[in-house]
DNA sequence: GCTCTCCGCTTGCAGTTGCTAGCACTCGGG
DNA sequence: CCCGAGTGCTAGCAACTGCAAGCGGAGAGC
């Protein structure tokens, strides 16, 4: 799979898309050295399907993804985030408190935290020292600032 | 529905949750003032599933739903954990990190997370000091500690 | 009155999902 | 050798998902 040219390589993103998460399933089975029955079994999903699912012949739901996960007791999110149906969550203070604001809609919380990611990005992109290199040599990193 | 009996609550707890995601989506449609043809086209879903979806007769998928989480500009997240295909998430520094620890496997990592949160649990049942109280009365909590 | 646009819903259907029944293969024991 | 247990896979099928075509109703403009 390593030789494909940009031609095919649309289709071939696809296809790997689609065999992922069956990859991944398929990897963390073998990390914890189960066979293909016994974690259908513990998932509670037939067997034929989960080698289809690994193979990437068949897309899961959620829920399967949920009972797979269970089955091979690690978190589901791991496997939505494979599949691409949930984003790596930004995690941090500020996103966790907004997240858990009962007096904020949904739109509310997602618009506070797109700007803060936003925000984020920017700062990054300003390429500022970390908090570590400002603490041995806090003075320096303060004159840059002033300089800026 | 406030009248049902013991005998069909299991009954309508299911059909319920069945409409619970729906009932959101209506309601977060009301919210954002758009009618259901208007958010079927922000979404890029069916005018009639969507009503479907509202309505509780059909169960959509995780794409599906971040579709119309993207047409209402929410988080996908806060309509699956609606669905019941995701657990609010534990937040703070100590999941965050663990979760972005690139030298864990995905068991460890829920391991990890597993036992935070069950020492969480304890802390919260054995309703210690808070942090504040525990700096004017630091003396006693260490006793108390000492005893178990 | 009519027409048009928008509203939410019904119906039928193609494609997909997840299952059951069964297969071929491997390995170990008698 | 045979048998049993375990392995992963094929094939067929019922139920489900998501769509397009179309409906009846409401409101506005002529």
């Amino acid at each position: 799979m390593g030789d494909t040219d940009g031609e095919a390589s649309a289709i071939d993103k696809v296809a790997d898309l689609g065999r992922d998460i069956g990859g991944y399933i398929k990897q963390q089975r073998d990390t914890a050295k189960i066979s293909l029955r016994q974690l259908s079994k513990l998932a509670g999903v037939s067997n034929p399907y989960l080698s289809q699912i690994e193979r990437g012949l068949r897309k899961p739901s959620a829920e399967i993804l949920q009972q797979i996960a269970k089955g091979l007791r690690i978190s589901a999110e791991a496997l939505y985030v494979r599949a691409g149906i949930l984003d790596l969550p930004v995690g941090g203070p500020v996103p966790d408190a907004v997240r858990a604001d009962t007096e904020l809609t949904e739109r509310q919380k997602q618009v506070l935290l797109d700007v803060y990611e936003s925000f984020r990005r920017e700062n990054e992109n300003t390429r500022w020292s970390t908090p570590e290199e400002s603490d041995v040599d806090g003075k320096r990193t303060a004159d840059s600032t002033s300089e800026e």
